[in-house]
DNA sequence: CTCCAGGCGCCTT
DNA sequence: AAGGCGCATGGA
């Protein structure tokens, strides 16, 4: 009997605002979406999925497996995208300028373990990098996916907690993940043991999560902040790495004292309840400008 | 060649 | 409590 191709379900989410995938996809919140045609292709959960924008909608088509609530939850295109960005304080002509730049710029809602073990990789390496090291881990240890595109990269799952927490050291190590392959293989193994339930994360408030995700080896306040950020959709989480330390002094800090309680404070009261969603935007912004920091 | 990358844990004071 | 230091690897 010959194989027909894997069949493929269409959806159409409509959504209000702008939306914006290439800023989406590649302002460093995701790591492993890839050009491909007039979108991107990627993967959610074991299902191979392609998108792209329509006019007021987003195209998506998945081989079977994944419902319209899944993807939508992926998405956010349900969110009133219209009011985070008018949350923002108006006089503010960085940020107001890095919103015109990158209109459309949305944070989507990722798996929180591949969100999680994603960012356990970020720590000095570049978003080229990690990317690399990303899709070597799912090539190698991942379950490969039927893609329903007749042409195309071949696609892997993200590998399971198990199948990481059976890795040696070494194994990882081959990833090029260099000294952080102890921090995947580490926290993997805790959170097989049960010190940190990722699910019952998402009933906590920021504060609690934030307590919890510490917990694990390797997960310090900027990597657990990207988590709660881009897996949970703690719109005040507020990631500060280099380039959003070095933004908040040139930009809004002048000569006063800097320091992370600071410009976490500072994300709280000049950008409100959505400063994670501010902060991406100037992190793309400042990226893809280093001029501005100059 | 040197410098730096979406930091963190651990060790000193 | 606060500050210093090493860490793997590759791109610029």
């Amino acid at each position: 009997m010959l194989t027909s191709p894997a069949p493929a379900n269409f959806f159409k989410l409509a959504h209000s605002g702008m939306y914006n995938l290439g800023h989406t996809l590649e302002c460093g919140q995701t790591f492993c979406w890839l050009p491909w045609e007039k979108g991107y292709l990627g993967v959610l959960g074991k299902h191979a999925v392609y998108v792209k924008s329509g006019s007021g909608y987003l195209a998506v088509e998945t081989n079977p497996g994944l419902d319209k609530a899944n993807i939508t939850n992926y998405f956010q295109t349900h969110i009133n995208f219209e009011a985070v960005i008018q949350s923002f304080p108006p006089q503010d002509r960085y940020l107001q300028a890095a919103i015109a730049r990158y209109a459309g710029l949305r944070l989507v809602r990722q798996d929180p373990w591949e969100c999680l073990a994603s960012f356990l990789m970020s720590p000095l390496k570049q978003i080229l990098q990690i990317r690399q090291v990303l899709m070597k881990l799912r090539s190698t240890y991942g379950a490969p996916i039927s893609s329903f595109k007749k042409i195309g990269p071949v696609l892997y799952a993200f590998p399971d907690i198990p199948t990481i927490a059976r890795c040696s050291e070494l194994d990882l190590r081959a990833m090029q993940m260099g000294f952080r392959a102890k921090n995947l293989l580490k926290t993997s193994r805790q959170l097989e043991s049960g010190l940190v339930d990722l699910c019952r994360l998402e009933t906590l408030p920021y504060e609690e999560a934030k307590e919890q995700l510490t917990k694990l080896h390797g997960v310090g306040v900027k990597v657990a902040d990207c988590v709660l950020l881009f897996a949970y959709g703690k719109q005040e989480a507020f990631p500060v790495d280099v380039w959003i330390a070095r933004a908040l002094r040139k930009l809004y800090f002048g000569r006063r004292k800097f320091d992370l309680d600071r410009a976490t404070q500072f994300s709280k009261t000049h950008f409100g309840p959505n400063g994670g969603y501010a902060q991406q935007y100037l992190f793309h912004y400042v990226r893809n400008n280093p001029e501005i920091l100059e």
